[in-house]
DNA sequence: GCCTATAATCGTATTTTAACGATTAATAGG
DNA sequence: CCTATTAATCGTTAAAATACGATTATAGGC
């Protein structure tokens, strides 16, 4: 059951180490908080698994118009959790596992 | 390297539960997208391992009206990362563990 | 060189979020 | 009862996100 005792908040003092990572993980976090950008990692994830890569047939799939993917796919960039090499016209997009985990583990220590 | 194959997407078919705990991890990181949020739910983790709650006085800690912290507050109890129960004039909040364990479980089984 | 395909960028409208001060509701204490 | 404390809610303003069509830039194929 709940203590709830009022504890002073001094207690909890903050480096400037941990706000930053603080920020990090909320940074993280917004790029994720959108369905189609959460999807979009779904299918990218789902082709590596396969050995390939997207190039960007997603418009059908969503359901969204070729710019507003287009935006999902470089705020996802933005925060690493995608990777994207142009190859002639297309342009290859690839996960990020590493970024996955890295957002993982920075939750984990976050609140451990 | 990138193999980059244009593999079909129709290959990563979704089905109606997985559109479904998509969202549901969509709706997750966006409570958690913002700072001040995170810098929330740290202070209440912090408090829940010395076994206390706060009657809150995170209004000084944050540097935010306390009209903004009640907000913050209200979308991370909307989220289910934070339980309130009320307690005399004040409010006791505690993090929700079980919260925070099941949004790292949805999005290491959404991308593994 | 010109046409086509792809995807980024631009311009814009709409919606959502964030923040604050002010007000309200609830309860404890005198 | 009245008062003080606490926190939610209201009203409003400002900023950011979302979405789309239209345009632009790049590169390959003819």
């Amino acid at each position: 059951m709940a203590n709830c005792n009022d504890i002073n908040s001094n207690l909890t003092n903050t480096s400037v180490n941990e706000l930053k990572s603080e920020k990090a993980l909320a940074h993280l976090a917004k790029a994720l908080a959108h369905p189609a950008r959460i999807r979009i990692l779904k299918i990218l994830f789902k082709l590596d698994q396969l050995g390939g890569c997207l190039n960007s047939n997603l418009v059908s799939e969503l359901g969204l118009a070729q710019s507003t993917v287009s935006e999902h796919l470089r705020v996802l960039i933005k925060a690493g959790f995608i990777d994207a090499t142009p190859q002639a016209t297309k342009v290859c997009y690839q996960i990020s596992t590493k970024q996955l985990n890295y957002f993982s583990n920075l939750f984990a220590t976050t609140y451990q």
